[in-house]
DNA sequence: TGTACATCAGTGAACGCGCGTTCACTGATGTAC
DNA sequence: TGTACATCAGTGAACGCGCGTTCACTGATGTAC
C-alpha cells in the first residue's frame, strides 16, 4: 500500500495516537517506534511522516492521554450532585486500575517524565494535562472554602489518589494492593461527607 | 588486576550494591548493566562474579534501596516525641526530594516494578519493603486507636506523600511542585496535631 | 469527464549504537604441603 | 616459614539482538489541464 489516501491518514494518525497514549501508559515512554506503529498497523518505516522524533510523539501521546482523561473527568462530573465524590469514585473504579494503559496519565507517566530531561517536550505536556486535572477537581471541592483552599486540597486529593494507584500497581496480585485502594478510596470519600 | 583480595571483592560487592541502588532510583531498572559496574569503578564483564543476572540485581538493589530507609525512619523515630509528625516532616525535606537516586524506594521504583512481570524477584523485594516501612509508620500513628485502624492510617499517609513526591518530580523546575509538596506536608502534619 | 503527471504515505532494508550475556584470558591471592 | 600450584575476581573482546533514525523505492492518490 504505497501511498494512503488523505482519509486514511487522518484515521491512520488518529490510531498512532490514541495506541501511543494507551502504549507509554503502558509500557512507560521507552515503549518502542516499531511497537506502537506496529499496534496501529502499520510499519516502523512511517514513523517519521507523522511525528518529528519519538520525543514528539511522546509529548503528543502524553497530551492525547490527558484529555482522555479530562474528557472523562469532565463527563463524570456532568450532573453529579457532589462532583468530588463522583470524581474519587470513578478514579478507583476497577478500570482505572486494571490497566496502566487505560489509567491515570498522572500515576503512569510520572516517574518517566520525572527522569527526562528538562527540555524535553513531554515535560511540558505533562504538567499541562495535570494542571487541567487539578483545576476540574479544584472546582469540584465544596464551596464553602476560598479558591486557594479548594486548590490545596485538590493538590492533596490527588496526591493521595495517584500515590494509591502506583503503590496498588507495583503490589498488584498481593493483598496489600487491594488494602491500598480501600483505605485511600475510604478517607477521601469520608472527608468528602464529614 | 587480574584477582581481588577476599576483602577488596567484598568491598567491591558493596559498592556495586551501593551504587546500583542510587542508579535504580535515578534511572529506573532499565539502567545498564555497564553503567553500574562503571559507577562502581569496575568493568561490565565481571557483573556476573556478583550478580546472577540483572534481575537479580535489581531485587538486591532493591532491597538494598529499602534498608536505607528502613534505616533512616528508624534513626528518625528513635527519641521523637511525635514519631509520625517526625517521619513525615523527614519525608518531605529537600534532600529526599532533590534527587530520586537519594530518594524515596517506594516513589522511585513503583512504576518499574509495576511494568515487570509478576515473576521478576525485584517485586517481591518491592513488597517486602514496602511493608517494612508500612509498619514503621502504623507503629508511629497516636495510639488511640486500634492497630487495624492505625495501619490504614499508616497506607494512606503513604499514598499521600508517595503520590505528592512523584508529582513534584514529574514537574521539578515550575512552581506547582513546591506547591504540591506544601499542601502535602501541610496537610499531613495538621492532621497529626489535630 | 478524461488524461498525464507530480505528490507523498507507507514499505522494508540499512546505518551505527548500546544492550545483556558469555568467555578465554590474566596473574595476584589463597592454600596445601 | 617457604615453595608450588590451584583458584577465581576482574578484564575486555565478542555474540546476537533491538533500538531510533534514514532513505531509496513503490504506486495509488490528488491535481492540472
Amino acid at each position: 500500500m504505497p501511498r494512503a489516501s488523505k482519509a486514511q491518514t487522518e484515521l491512520n494518525h488518529a490510531e498512532i495516537k490514541r495506541v501511543s497514549s494507551q502504549l507509554i501508559r503502558e509500557h512507560g515512554l521507552g515503549v518502542s517506534v516499531a511497537d506502537v506503529m506496529g499496534a496501529a498497523g502499520l510499519t516502523h518505516g512511517g514513523f517519521y511522516k507523522h511525528f518529528e522524533s519519538k520525543d514528539d510523539m511522546a509529548a503528543v501521546a502524553c497530551t492525547s492521554a490527558f484529555l482522555e482523561a479530562v474528557e472523562a473527568w469532565k463527563k463524570r462530573a456532568d450532573g453529579a450532585s457532589d462532583v468530588r465524590s463522583a470524581l474519587i469514585k470513578a478514579y478507583f473504579k476497577p478500570s482505572n486500575r486494571a490497566s496502566a494503559g487505560h489509567g491515570c496519565p498522572m500515576a503512569a507517566l510520572a516517574m518517566d517524565v520525572s527522569r527526562c530531561e528538562q527540555t524535553k517536550p513531554v515535560r511540558e505536556a505533562y504538567r499541562e494535562g495535570l494542571e487541567q486535572l487539578i483545576n476540574i477537581l479544584s472546582n469540584a471541592q465544596l464551596s464553602d472554602e476560598e479558591p486557594p483552599a479548594r486548590r490545596e486540597r485538590a493538590l492533596v486529593d490527588i496526591s493521595t489518589m495517584v500515590g494509591s494507584l502506583v503503590l496498588a500497581w507495583a503490589t498488584s496480585g498481593k493483598g496489600i494492593s487491594n488494602e491500598i485502594i480501600a483505605a485511600a478510596r475510604c478517607k477521601l470519600l469520608g472527608e468528602s461527607s464529614a
